[in-house]
DNA sequence: ACGCGGATGGCCT
DNA sequence: GGCCATCCGCGTA
């Protein structure tokens, strides 16, 4: 069974992020740790579109934690929350730009015993990666991955998936923000996240 | 099935 | 000093 294509390119991220962001839907976000692949499906994400968007962490500028946010398109931006929650976003646009896709959440793939080790308090599979810092913790994405390529050539990848059709998407406002609440930027798979 | 609050630490003002 | 692009457990129903 083919669950993993290719990485997406460079130019698949140099686009506007809310094209982005729908058009992960249905990608593979991978990670070999060196024991082996850990990965799961994309089936939610959200739009952050830069330093004109009060929501996104550009809008501060570019310091030492946004740095990567304004690095190539295809460049993870990982970020520490809460005092204990990794977060990963793939940046969109040009270098220098500012716009980022966040993963919101996965439907594991493979790995999943390493999955349940990294996360004990998830009581069924399907709690494993159904949050932005799950998912994180679930694959052991940290600060070491801020600023790694997700177009291949470092461990952690997002390869081509099944493709999600319009029916099934849908469009809501972001979650956890308290700026430009109202803006419909997060994209999920009916029925497959929260 | 909800809603609420505590944990926990780095970063910007 | 206050604010987080969160998670989890506990309370009420």
């Amino acid at each position: 069974m083919i669950v993993r294509g290719a990485p997406l390119s460079a130019a698949f991220y140099d686009r506007e992020p809310d094209r982005v962001a729908r058009e992960l839907l249905g990608a593979v976000l991978s990670l070999d740790d060196g024991h082996g692949v850990v990965s799961g499906r994309i089936v939610e994400t959200e739009a952050y579109l830069g330093p004109h968007d009060p929501a996104s962490h550009s809008a501060v500028g570019r310091t030492p934690r946004t740095w990567h946010m304004f690095g190539p398109p295809g460049t993870a931006y990982v970020y520490f929350i809460y005092g204990m929650h990794w977060c990963v976003n793939a940046v969109t646009r040009e270098e220098g730009y500012g716009s980022a896709v966040l993963i919101r959440a996965l439907t594991p793939l493979a790995g999943l015993d390493r999955m349940r080790l990294r996360r004990p308090k998830a009581r069924r599979d399907a709690d494993l990666c159904n949050g932005p810092g799950k998912l994180c913790a679930a694959l052991g994405i940290d600060r070491a991955f801020d600023g790694a390529s997700l177009t291949g050539g470092s461990a952690l990848t997002v390869c081509a998936g099944e493709a999600v059709p319009d029916a099934q998407v849908l469009v809501t406002p972001r979650i956890g923000i308290s700026k430009a609440v109202e803006w419909p930027l997060r994209f999920v798979v009916r029925g497959d996240a929260r």
